[in-house]
DNA sequence: GATCCGTGGCG
DNA sequence: TCGCCAAGGAT
């Protein structure tokens, strides 16, 4: 069984692999393992459709991980903005400089899970797609695809493993890397979370959850609480031109990341909608935005008085190259919300 | 084990 | 409109 599984994907992957820029092109060895890390880490939890312009603006910048490792963090953190979860990027500058001092990538799954930012998935990722090891690669797409082909009932989290223990039983010693890519191209496409194109899939005759009912009850998933509201204040102050951004604490929600000052709204509580420069206010709109574990409605004050002088660590950044300033989303909504009202 | 951490797309 | 979801990791 376990061979016809893995051999059958193998196939189908052979003719049907998605063309990505991280992979290797057709007949050529493998792929650069500087390339295959920083796309594990992009797409973290993240869509291959949303990773793949960061991936070619930091490849373009930083074509080598010595390239990326001598980088300023605050460039990196920078590029990174909008991508979101940017521990990330901060563990990508860590690694970075780790792997250029021990002179290249460790090729075993054990030395790259020691790492800053690779966890049990991506180093066995890593390990399997760009070092050739054999290595049970498991994500989301394959917990999807196992528990359909075993039909593994249990719910997640806690079917993990028995999922791993499946996943082990079908992993092939050879190609591990390309039966990797294989699961998560079949996951994305065909055996999604919403559809399962069983009459173009290649495991169907192998499906237990096919031949038992239907795949589309599994995974089974434990249910997700109900995400809080919040309000808070973001605060414009400018001057000659330009606005003050403060660097936000480098860990915790947004950590590392430039940002406008705001009235210590979080995830637990709303802002106190105390302002950081005395003086007039008027309001300057109000921009929704959903974090994964609360909505978050935030009001936009800005600043009317004369020539603000802001306390504490910031900068003055010049209002024409905002955009430029590495916002993650919220911040970018509302910069963006304030100068169109200028117009 | 449970919680925190972004964002954009989809049905 | 809204809940779900995505190539998870750190604490």
């Amino acid at each position: 069984m376990s061979a016809t599984v893995s051999d059958k994907l193998l196939a189908w992957y052979d003719s049907h692999a998605r063309a990505l820029p991280w992979r290797a092109p057709p007949g050529a060895p493998r792929p650069d393992p500087y390339r295959v890390w920083l796309s594990e880490v992009m797409l973290q939890q993240t869509t291959v459709a949303a990773v793949i312009p960061f991936f070619e603006k930091f490849t373009a910048t930083w074509p080598s991980v010595g390239a990326l490792a001598a980088a300023p963090e605050e460039d990196v953190m920078a590029a990174w903005a909008g991508l979101g979860y940017y521990s990330r990027a901060r563990n990508l500058v860590k690694c970075a400089r780790v792997i250029a001092e021990q002179g290249g990538f460790p090729e075993t799954e054990a030395e790259l899970r020691k790492l800053p930012g690779l966890g049990a998935y991506t180093a066995a990722a890593v390990a399997a797609i760009a070092f050739g090891q054999r290595a049970v690669v498991v994500d989301a797409n394959v917990e999807r695809v196992v528990s359909r082909l075993f039909a593994i009932r249990d719910p997640l989290p806690g079917s993990r493993p028995a999922i791993r223990a499946a996943t082990e039983t079908i992993t092939p010693d050879e190609r591990a890397g390309d039966f990797a890519q294989a699961m998560m191209d079949l996951g994305a496409s065909l055996c999604t979370a919403r559809d399962a194109k069983c009459l173009l899939c290649p495991l169907s005759a192998e499906c237990r959850a096919r031949s038992e009912g239907n795949p589309l009850e599994l995974p089974v998933k434990a249910k997700k609480k109900a995400r809080p509201s919040r309000t808070g204040t973001a605060f414009w102050i400018e001057r000659d031109e330009k606005v003050w951004l403060v660097k936000r604490p480098g860990t915790g929600m947004l950590g590392g990341m430039r940002a406008l000052p705001d009235d210590g709204w979080s995830a637990r509580g709303d802002g106190h909608g105390e302002a950081p420069v005395s003086g007039a206010w008027k309001a300057g709109g109000v921009v929704r935005h959903g974090f994964t574990h609360f909505d978050i409605e935030l009001g936009v004050a800005v600043h009317a008085g004369e020539r603000p002088t802001p306390n504490g660590e910031g900068e003055w950044w010049p209002v024409h190259a905002i955009e430029d300033a590495g916002l993650p989303t919220l911040f970018a909504k509302a910069a963006r919300l304030v100068l169109a009202k200028r117009d």
